[in-house]
DNA sequence: TTCCCGATTTACT
DNA sequence: GTAAATCGGGAAA
């Protein structure tokens, strides 16, 4: 259990059936000789060549999006708003620009160190749950982007199988530019999980 | 080079 | 509930 899930659990066809096979994997970085680690609860699908919401969308070669278009198995981490860095997993062969965004995940290692960076000093900041927060929890920046899941840096392992039953499906949070793509139920958390973002 | 706006979070009215 | 923060990507000019 403490190996790091194979290149080919990345390299599937599917990124929404890959999005669910995620949930209740282990994520883990190791930055500055500080280990943190969670589970993986809330996840959302990301289709370069099909779907409006994706970055890649209609299968486009940009500087930012090159990385979508790697093999499987790499981060795609990209700033929003001027200052949230954003987690992904790059899904599918060399060619396609799928991605999985992570968007929360629930802690299981390293709670302190994220706490720290996250200046969680007065509590009322959430830890992990929402993709900016836990990229800031796990110390994970747009300097990581590309970075092989490999790597001693940033890599997955199996963590937690859920039931089917915990899994809710349903449509994809801030996605309203994406017109039709918008009403895609291509986001999947696990129900009842307190650090699943709102 | 200008311009618009975003796969969000936080603080504040 | 609403708005501010903050900056780079990508399209248009």
């Amino acid at each position: 259990m403490n190996d790091k899930l194979p290149i080919s659990a990345y390299k599937g066809a599917d990124v929404v059936e890959i999005a669910i096979n995620l949930l209740g994997k282990q994520l883990w970085t190791n930055f500055d000789n500080s280990l943190t680690g969670g589970l993986i609860v809330e996840v959302e699908a990301y289709c370069g060549a099909t779907d409006q919401a994706c970055h890649a969308y209609p299968d486009k070669l940009t500087p930012r999006t090159k990385t979508m278009y790697q093999a499987g198995g790499v981060a795609y981490v990209y700033l929003v708003y001027g200052m949230h860095h954003l987690f992904n997993i790059v899904t599918n062969v060399e060619g396609r620009a799928d991605a999985v965004l992570i968007r929360a995940i629930e802690p299981t290692h390293g709670e302190e160190t994220m706490k720290l960076r996250r200046q969680q000093i007065d509590s009322n900041k959430l830890l992990t749950g929402g993709p900016a927060r836990l990229s800031q929890a796990m110390g994970i920046s747009v300097a990581d982007n590309n970075t092989d899941l490999q790597s001693d840096n940033i890599w997955l392992t199996e963590g937690k199988q859920f039931s089917k039953e915990e899994i809710i499906r349903s449509t994809r949070i801030g996605v309203e530019y994406a017109g039709e793509d918008a009403l895609l139920p291509w986001r999947f958390h696990i129900k009842g999980n307190k650090y699943v973002s709102k």
